[in-house]
DNA sequence: TGACAAAATCTAACCGTTTAGATAAAATGC
DNA sequence: GCATTTTATCTAAACGGTTAGATTTTGTCA
């Protein structure tokens, strides 16, 4: 492997000056030194390390997403997967990679590693409540970016991106309401999820504010595995006091529920509705096209690196950037 | 940040002492020392930088995969997606990180950047065809793991794994063919996909050897986007001379397929059956449950890591283990 | 042309590890 | 008890870059 020396000596110069022609500064140097320096790089096919060049200038140009024990949201959560589209894109304008840190598994260790590689930052993408990582993190000094997390952990995080929960249950429950439904079940998915707490909260409060009192039988499939929501769906719809309309907490919920409900031969919308969140791009291919809550999923990627590369550059945070809310659409399908 | 200097000092012994309990070796040294220092570390809460070790070490245990212009893949590729959970699982189980490459956009920015981090290996997850970057990687010396391209990279590659392809085609002819189905047409997918091609030898094989001469009609689809195989299939069914069953090139085309089936009003299985590939998990939540070829996506991505790590570290290449081709598994549902 | 400022380059220390070679300490043999 | 081997530790040179401070070269102007 050819190094910075090497390029020194075949072009007579110090190896200081080969690096002021790479990251052309802070120093100047002679158009036709450079010119020289610059034909030998090419003809010596060089590359500088940049492990070496991590070591000293402390940045390592990388974020880092923790992997689980189970790596299984990239496979199931389309909402998982559609911010790391973002997120690609996003450490692509930025000139950043993304790592993910698989060897962790308790909190020590995860601590551990993230010291050992000096990440420039760290992403929690929907993460589940009640992680102490954030405050470790905050001790360690690598910012931290989390997304689709409410508000849960603002005073941990610096950047923290989502969509705006508030009104987009709003949109759904006011679209239900349009469509005549008033009672309405929540497929609420795991409540260790933040999102889902949020979202519970905003339900209950219209379900009030329609004179309704919410009761623990208003929720069901506490979880996001989509046989564990089958059930829970099979079950309620053989119950007495028979929803309208179900209200899925993501767009594999209502796949879900969509398939438990033509099991039992109900027909969607016509006997039961069903409406979704996320807008998965399977959404409007299932059986009937879904009505759902879209989250600009990219956009959302894109603005956590974009904060945080703007954190680690600048290291100016303007407080109105440091927590950002997309505005929700409702898509209006076949299932409502 | 503490470092190795600290703790020597701090515990009255050399930096090389303090290496040496850290790695524990080369060299041995007294259980008295170690203890000393190991608690000093413990106290000062040392975490030794990667980075540094990277360096001298030449190892920076951490697997690399490029994210292209359009990081669709992740979203819409349920194959991919499942492949890459594998993929963290074999390398938590190693001790490797997985960083996504996302700055390079020409073949010779790729070859920088990689030159340039020095990851222990590289990942290509169903890569297109005709790609130099193989070529390109085995003169920079890292090796490549390639996984879903058949044999098409065998001799740039370090690791291939695969599906057999063959047996998988063949598993489905012959279900369709119990099935009574004569008339197959085969929604291809992007050609530029190795194992496109692949399929589409088999099925043309497989045809011939039913006494049918396979012709250009019976290939449409020639792309993974929904809309685009939704229109083929669209018009397809409504040509003469028409198919009782469409093989799909992956689960993803099936679903663009059922519905247009549906949109159409023909019936699935009774006026058209269905056959997918890959089984998604989404497959079983169609309309109706998708017939499909599994693939062991997970063990895939396993096996492409342990065989690379396999390599880095024994710097063994048991030729039987270079190339791995796993079965397939005929998932019978309603669709056909 | 010489004095002086500005620009270009060089020397060497540093980033935080690992590890060969030298040295000191402990163990062994007679 | 001393010479010799073995074991533990230390010193210092890497790894491949960056960057202050010193030094040299070039340019400016009286």
């Amino acid at each position: 492997m050819v190094t910075i020396r090497d390029v020194a000596k075949e072009s007579g110069v110090s190896v200081a000056t080969v690096s002021y022609v790479l990251n052309n500064g802070p120093r100047a140097v002679r158009p036709e030194t450079r010119e020289r320096v610059v034909s030998t790089m090419r003809r010596l096919n060089y590359h500088p390390n940049a492990v070496a060049r991590s070591l000293v200038r402390k940045r390592t140009h990388m974020m880092g997403i923790l992997v689980g024990d189970e790596q299984s949201e990239i496979v199931n959560n389309n909402y998982y997967a559609g911010v790391l589209a973002g997120v690609f894109a996003g450490a692509r304008q930025r000139g950043y990679n993304i790592t993910f840190f698989t060897a962790a598994s308790t909190d020590k260790d995860i601590e551990h590693h993230i010291r050992a590689q000096r990440p420039d930052a760290m992403l929690m993408i929907a993460p589940r409540l009640g992680q102490d990582l954030p405050k470790r993190l905050k001790s360690v000094g690598v910012p931290l970016g989390v997304v689709g997390a409410g508000d849960s952990y603002e005073d941990d995080a610096a950047i923290c991106v989502d969509v705006d929960n508030w009104a987009g249950m709003r949109l759904g429950m006011q679209h239900l309401w349009e469509r005549g439904h008033r009672k309405i079940v929540y497929a609420i998915g795991d409540p260790n999820q933040e999102s889902t707490q949020v979202r519970r909260m905003v339900f209950e409060q219209v379900l009030r504010e329609w004179g309704v009192e919410p009761s623990e039988h208003d929720f069901i499939a506490h979880s996001f595995h989509k046989e564990v929501v089958y059930t829970a769906v099979e079950q309620r719809l053989q119950q007495a006091s028979l929803p309208t309309a179900i209200f899925a907490g993501n767009d594999g919920i209502a796949l879900a529920t969509l398939q438990a409900a033509r099991d039992l031969g109900r027909r969607v919308p016509e006997d039961i509705a069903v409406i979704g969140y996320d807008d998965w791009p399977i959404a409007s291919y299932m059986t009937p096209g879904l009505t759902t809550i879209r989250q600009p999923m990219h956009e959302i990627g894109e603005a956590v690196v974009q904060g945080l590369a703007n954190l680690i550059e600048k290291k100016s945070v303007k407080a109105e950037t440091r927590v950002k809310r997309f505005p929700p659409t409702l898509i209006i399908r076949d299932s409502t």
